[in-house]
RNA sequence: GCCCGGGUGGCGGAAUCGGCAGACGCACCGGACUUAAAAUCCGGUUUUCCGCAAGGAGAGUGCGGGUUCAAGUCCCGCCCCGGGCACCA
């Protein structure tokens, strides 16, 4: 039969088409087959899919594709983040409802998924900004409100001039946000509404064990990091002469008798009382220094306020000092300085002159003398100079020394987080109302639960000024207090958005429910997510919301698991020809494009073949165009091969062996390492070898391997090799066949290759049956001819053989 | 500064457990087909030296040491690149 061109427009449209209504990706709700979850993170709706979305979905899909045909029941769901500032930006730059443009860049990105032929089961389609799904973030805002769980405060916060609205700690980056790199963040005091992640810092940290594993290591750190756990002491020392504590923070309270002063921080309370006008103004001035600080250092400075403080362990009288490296928003505020055992002491307190005392000794060396200090020994070691407790080890003293606080009343053993409250209050529209209602009389009141959703008015002008655009909506302002009745005015903020996405893959189990969020007894079928895809970006933001969410949501009986996804894979960036892609450069890789010019199986094969998925990948056109060459190399083998006359078949053993290994190959990879790049290239390897041995295959053999090619390439092809499958008679969708099985025996060679070294130097090469005893290869390998001139006239010192492997021969 | 990754041909990358370095692809060169080109097919391509050639000998995985019969892979010390954290008491 003669072979046909590979006109990949024609057949991918082809299938699409009749894919376009097909159910087959649909999910199984009662299914004996063991179940899958394979999840992508959700894009957000900016109007195009790039190279990088395309890589992040070629990874799942061809995971999705490959668990269908090992007989899992497969959940494979995409949704939109769609709630967010591009929409507002780009209403007030064209005039035009956030919704209407969210939604028409949703239609414009599910046309480009589908032509891509992405395995998404879209009747569970979420999308964040339909009323349906966010009237949930509403009922869970409430239910964490019932909790103790969210809460308002008036606190500093960050403000992103360029967003209008206030940021979390987690979206501020090198002091800038998080979406404008150039735009430093400012502090403002506001009264917003915040979630108590803080109170599952412990479990969040904890947790993490059970990650292991399944998590990148790299994402685990970070996110241990982010959390910063650190015990220690808090401990009281007490202002001269009116005795008002002091309570400062420490994890080395051994190192207290070297305490030389006390210092605050700025914007410490206590300043207010303690502080003259002119050192309340150097205090603020210190404040607004830091609020636009530049990413990096600053030089330590600070001031002596005049008064003094008591030791409680030593009862010495040390300076009290406003120092601008100490922080308001970690531990109390306050530090005692150890300058001898700490560096930054040691910094601040040679500036200015204040004394250094040493009062640990390394544990097998002398006490640091001083004056002549160098630098801080900030090891542990044994506690000197400190009374009763001289002598003992550091860890001993720590303690120790805690147990006598707490006792005597004026401290205890405390341990600090790093992590902080997560503020959601965002002073912009395009978001989930928070269910809140001020009342003059009652105060905050809840939404009552049956009056969820509240619903984003439609009608709206933007203007991107100032505070939330809700306030100027009487209508959806005003209301009665569900208390009392009275009239009362809606809470304006909206969510933050990363409230959206910290539970979506759990609607994905049963995304049209209008009665609950979700049948708990599907999550409990579908939970754990067995894997998760996405950007490292993610590491510490919507990763650490998501578990965080998870385990409020278990506390509420909702769910049994305690983590959200087992498994976590995070892909490596795409640039393009060596440059970070990004639109002001203009040189961002669109999807379409890509389809059509080589086609979306080319397009999603090399975007795997280029490099492992976890590295980053360097898109360039060149190389795309190596895969299509492939792909059609492929296709026309198979037309031309199909159905096929009576040939020798001298090559089959030769031809299914390769076949058997590449099967192998791929089938391991896939349970493990996803090293696609190397699967792509060893079927590659399986195809030149077809060609050349193509006179030399029976027909049996060729319908073997052309059927097991086909599947082979499903989970990286879909379109082509379903063509192909059909061309040689294929009933039925290529990825609901059985994934092909290899015959280790088949799969294995005749026989070894033993590569003979002398002195380690590779002089020749025999073949032996598998599994030949070292004690017959040795003489084989000295007899052989192109060994015998690198070992004649020398002595043999020792010879090392390894079965199967090599015989190294060591003369001299 | 601290903590992770990483450094292999002209390029992307391979070498999964210490055992043949450079799979596969790109680019390039040559050949076949063609009036010609494209497409396609076949072959070559780390480098130095010896040789007309077939072939042979040596070097080579950022740099310097080490362990080992054997090191891209393990150990020690550096250099460079990428990422994360960075006054967290």
């Amino acid at each position: 039969m003669p072979e046909k061109p590979y006109d990949h427009s024609q057949i991918e449209l082809k299938w699409h088409e009749r894919w376009q209504d097909a159910t087959f990706y649909k999910a199984e709700e009662n299914s004996s087959k063991p179940k899958f979850y394979v999840l992508e993170m959700l894009p957000y709706p900016s109007g195009t899919l790039h190279i990088g979305h395309i890589r992040n979905y070629s990874i799942g899909d061809a995971l999705a594709r490959y668990k269908w045909m090992r007989g899992f029941n497969v959940l494979h769901p995409m949704g939109w983040d769609a709630f967010g500032l591009p929409a507002e930006n780009a209403a007030i730059a064209n005039k035009r409802p956030p919704r209407e443009w969210t939604l028409q860049n949703i239609a414009a990105m599910k046309k480009t998924h589908r032509r891509f032929g992405f395995s998404y089961d879209w009747d569970r389609e979420v999308s964040t900004c339909e009323p349906e799904y966010y009237r949930w973030n509403q009922w869970f805002f409430l239910k964490m409100y019932e909790r103790g769980l969210a809460y308002r405060k008036e606190a500093l916060l960050n403000w992103c001039p360029k967003c209008a609205t206030v940021l979390a700690n987690e979206q501020v980056v090198d002091g800038c946000c998080w979406r404008h790199e150039d735009t430093k963040v400012e502090q403002r005091a506001l009264v917003q509404w915040f979630l108590k992640i803080t109170d599952y810092a412990e479990q969040l940290l904890d947790d993490i064990a059970q990650l292991e594993g399944g998590w990148p290591e790299r994402v685990l750190t970070m996110q241990r990091n982010w959390i910063g756990r650190s015990e220690g002491t808090e401990a009281d020392f007490t202002l001269d002469p009116d005795g008002s504590p002091i309570r400062v923070f420490t994890t080395r309270v051994d190192t207290i008798y070297g305490a030389t002063c006390v210092i605050l921080a700025p914007e410490h309370p206590l300043n207010a009382a303690i502080l003259d006008d002119e050192g309340k103004a150097r205090a603020k001035a210190m404040v607004d220094a830091r609020a636009n600080r530049d990413p990096g250092d600053i030089e330590k400075e600070g001031f002596f306020t005049g008064r003094y403080a008591v030791n409680p362990y030593s009862g010495e009288k040390v300076p009290v000092w406003i120092g601008n490296f100490v922080l308001m928003g970690y531990g109390t505020g306050a530090i005692m300085a150890v300058p001898a055992h700490d560096e930054r002491d040691f910094e601040f307190c040679r500036k200015y002159g204040i004394p250094v005392r040493p009062v640990i000794r390394p544990v097998d060396g002398v006490l640091a003398v001083e004056p002549g200090m160098k630098e801080a020994f900030c090891e542990y070691g044994i506690v000197e100079n400190s009374g009763e407790w001289s002598g003992l080890p550091s860890e001993d003293a720590r303690r120790r020394m805690s147990a006598l606080a707490e006792r005597k009343g004026f401290g205890k053993a405390a341990i600090t987080y790093r992590i902080k409250d997560w503020g959601i209050s965002r002073q912009r529209y395009w978001g989930t109302p928070i269910p809140m209602i001020h009342c003059p009389a009652c105060g905050v009141v809840p939404v009552p639960e049956r009056d969820l959703p509240v619903v984003l008015p439609e009608k709206i002008e933007i203007t991107g000024a100032g505070r939330s655009p809700l306030e100027n909506v009487p209508e959806f302002v005003n209301v009665t207090c569900p208390a009392c009745g009275a009239a009362a005015r809606r809470e304006t903020d909206t969510m933050d958005t990363f409230i959206d996405s910290s539970w979506y893959f759990y609607r994905y189990c049963d995304a049209r429910n209008s009665q609950a969020p979700f049948d708990p007894a599907k999550i409990a079928y579908w939970f754990e997510i067995d894997q998760y895809i996405g950007g490292v970006e993610h590491a510490i933001l919507h990763l650490i919301y998501s578990r965080f969410f998870t385990k409020v949501m278990r506390d509420l009986g909702l769910v049994q698991n305690s983590e959200p996804a087992r498994r976590l894979f995070t892909q490596g960036m795409v640039i393009a020809e060596g440059v970070k892609m990004s639109k002001s450069k203009g040189n961002v890789v669109g999807a379409d494009m890509l389809a059509e010019k080589y086609g979306a199986d080319t397009a999603r094969m090399f975007v795997l073949f280029a490099a492992p998925p976890e590295k980053e990948v360097d898109w360039r056109w060149e190389g795309a165009e190596g895969i299509y060459r492939f792909l059609g190399r492929v296709y026309r083998f198979a037309t031309r091969n199909v159905p096929q006359e009576e040939r020798s078949g001298e090559s089959d053993r030769k031809v299914l062996r390769k076949l058997h290994q590449t099967v192998k190959k791929i089938t391991e990879d896939f349970e493990t390492r996803w090293h696609f790049n190397t699967c792509i290239a060893s079927v590659m390897e399986l195809v030149n070898l077809l060609y050349a041995e193509e006179a030399n295959i029976s027909a049996t053999a060729m319908r073997e391997v052309l059927e097991k090619l086909a599947l082979l390439l499903a989970p990286f092809a879909p379109y082509v090799s379903q063509e192909i499958w059909e061309e040689l008679g294929g009933e039925g969708v290529l990825f609901h066949q059985s994934w092909p099985a290899f015959d280790p025996e088949l799969a294995r060679d005749d026989e070894a290759e033993i590569v003979v070294q002398v002195n380690g130097k590779v002089r020749s090469r025999i073949t032996a049956p598998f599994g030949t005893p070292k004690e017959e290869l040795e003489p084989r390998a000295l007899a052989d001819d192109k060994v015998k001139p690198f070992v004649e006239g020398k002595q043999v010192v020792k010879v090392i053989a390894v079965p199967d492997k090599l015989v190294n021969i060591v003369v001299k």
